[in-house]
DNA sequence: ATCCCGAGGG
DNA sequence: CCCTCTGGAT
């Protein structure tokens, strides 16, 4: 299924580290990873680490995030997680779901991708955008809400597998299943599918 | 439930 | 023009 199409899927944010990782992922909230990517070079050629950046302007981070959209909340999240990684962290990206949480603009889903991407910690699977869709289309799960979706998914799923799991998921709605537009019929999940998008194609998978 | 928010795609 | 983008805080 999906394991044989992403054999070894891998995050589209670019980073050099934990903590770009980490800012990266806060500001990849409700945008692309593309969009992301286009900022962060700049952003992390002047404020690389967690020191430099827990000082910077809050207005030159706006400047710096303006095409991303919500930048003003992003510039004071990853400012403010900067910060607090500082106090409180002694300058090193915590690596427990419980402190994670307390960051600013940090929840949940953001949580699971660092802990899983930079630290190979299974602690859940993070739910998304694309998670949901697919996870849905696919009757892996029946609500809309993330946390009982991450429930469905955890018990479907072997524990060694939440990481990559959730990465082929992304990449399979980002490319293939995605919002708009499905490709249905070229999709090799079409028999399991109960959600194709029209009922041509799904005449044509019962025939 | 509502707000944050710009860019790219169909 | 409308929808979508690896959500989170209020």
């Amino acid at each position: 299924m999906l394991t044989e199409r992403y054999p070894s899927p891998r995050c589209e944010l670019d980073y050099a580290s934990p903590f770009q990782l980490l800012i990266a992922v806060i500001l990849s909230a409700q945008t692309s990873d593309k969009a992301v990517n286009k900022v962060t070079p700049e952003l992390f050629g002047r404020f690389p680490d967690a020191p430099s950046l827990a000082k910077a302007p809050l207005l030159e981070l706006r400047k710096i995030l303006r095409s991303i959209g919500f930048f003003r909340a992003k510039a004071r999240s990853i400012r403010g997680t900067a910060q607090a990684i500082m106090k409180r962290y002694g300058g090193e990206v915590p690596r427990e779901m419980a402190a994670l949480i307390t960051l600013p603009g940090v929840a949940r889903k953001t949580a699971n991708v660092v802990l899983g991407e930079a630290f190979e910690i299974a602690e859940g699977i993070a739910v998304d955008t694309h998670v949901a869709r697919v996870s849905k289309r696919l009757g892996l799960t029946k609500s809309t809400s993330p946390p009982e979706i991450e429930r469905d998914l955890m018990q479907v799923t072997p524990r060694t597998d939440w990481g990559k799991g959730h990465l082929r998921m992304v990449l399979f709605g980002r490319y293939h299943c995605t919002a708009r537009s499905p490709k249905c019929t070229e999709c090799p999940l079409l028999d399991v599918c109960i959600a194709p998008e029209s009922a041509a194609v799904r005449d044509a998978c019962h025939e």
